[in-house]
DNA sequence: TTTTTTGTTCTTGTATACAAAATACACAAC
DNA sequence: GTTGTGTATTTTGTATACAAGAACAAAAAA
């Protein structure tokens, strides 16, 4: 509908919260830290109205927490918050695995198929983002084979609240190779449409994680 | 404006947050209505900015929709939307109750078996309404026990979604005498600290749901 | 020296005003 | 009668101004 050549189509609204999440994600906003409204105003080069909306935004992402009167603070993760999120996240995932194997079809099975062998190339060459990169896609990709919306949604918020996280577990080298085992298993088991190994396998795979990540933190 | 003595520790924000929440719940603001801001303002006594705030919230938690320059309007949902969060709040609660069965205290148990108790009052008295209201506690402190803060969030982000839809199914008498049934069953398995089977026992409690509402959406 | 109080400054919360976009409507052309 | 166009009106989006609250620091008292 909306052909112009213009790239704003998104809202004032929308583009903020996605430039604050990234922020938040990259790190360059810390856990913890106080967010400073004038100065990220500036920034941006927006005006307090759409940044202030775009906070609330975030704060139903569970990204950050406004204290009324007091500001807002990026979330700070606790141990134990990972360690629900996570065991949130792979029953989750497992249900996505074993709706796929029901209500996917056989072309976007192979697309996933072939997603998991470009990661299998950035993995051998020890490309580290790119195969973050493709890891985040493969999930998601996954979930959105489960046909399920709701699904989906609550797949990406969880993803997106443990990015940083799991970008600090994929850091630890003798860990990577694990995780592409897991996908592996992943991978076979959706081919063979067999959704109860395909749900163990992916619950496997975050339960895994969190054995990667739970020292740094 | 603000009533000096009450106590408003609540800012205004989440004040108008869970009134709006409400009046969308109770379908004052028909599922599909556009929300007129300027009538709504006027009737809670709040400028457009708190309000507004409040709308981006609400929108996050999926009770809204805001479409840029077109105003927001109250989300309405389809039978594929209720079906696929009732597949994922089945599968929350399962988990739920399989965390229950691990890591709640005997008192809070028996502190869940009262509420039950209670219910059955209701329901011989086939009082409905308080019931209705027990059976929302139930769900909420039965996940409570799961001692998993994300979880608890995202059961009650999917209850306060469906709590229309729920409501709806109640109100159909032959229906009612499953739905205690089940929780029979979820009582007893808690007791017995039956993961597995509390687990089942609330999968399936919400599957009946959904046969209870699929017709009446 | 430590603690409390008070005043100043900075930040946040709320209201309002202005700009831009969308909708509704009237009138003209086909 | 239908379609199109231009204008008026309404509604939304953004900016800014003002008020209220919290943090901080300096001065006075213990």
């Amino acid at each position: 509908m909306n052909t112009s050549l213009a790239i704003t189509n998104r809202s004032l609204h929308d583009q903020v919260v996605s430039r604050v999440r990234d922020l938040i994600i990259e790190g360059v906003l810390e856990p913890g830290s106080r967010i400073d409204e004038a100065s990220l105003i500036d920034e941006l080069g927006v005006s307090r109205t759409p940044f202030r909306e775009a906070l609330r935004t975030l704060a139903a992402e569970g990204l950050l927490i406004v204290r009324p009167s007091k500001g807002s603070v990026v979330r700070k993760l606790t141990p134990e918050d990972v360690f629900a999120m996570l065991e949130v996240l792979g029953h989750l995932e497992q249900l996505a695995g074993e709706l796929a194997c029901e209500r996917a079809s056989d072309e976007e099975i192979q697309a996933l198929v072939d997603l998991h062998n470009r990661m299998l190339v950035q993995y051998r060459a020890r490309d580290r983002m790119p195969y973050y990169k493709l890891n985040q896609e493969f999930h998601s990709r996954l979930t959105e084979l489960s046909k399920n919306d709701t699904l989906q949604e609550m797949q990406r918020n969880l993803q997106a609240r443990l990015k940083r996280i799991r970008y600090i577990g994929n850091q630890r080298p003798d860990s990577w190779a694990g995780a592409v085992e897991d996908h592996e298993v992943m991978v076979s088991a959706l081919k063979a449409r067999d959704g109860a190994r395909l749900g163990q396998a992916m619950a496997q795979h975050i339960a895994n994680t969190w054995d990667r990540v739970k020292d740094s933190i």
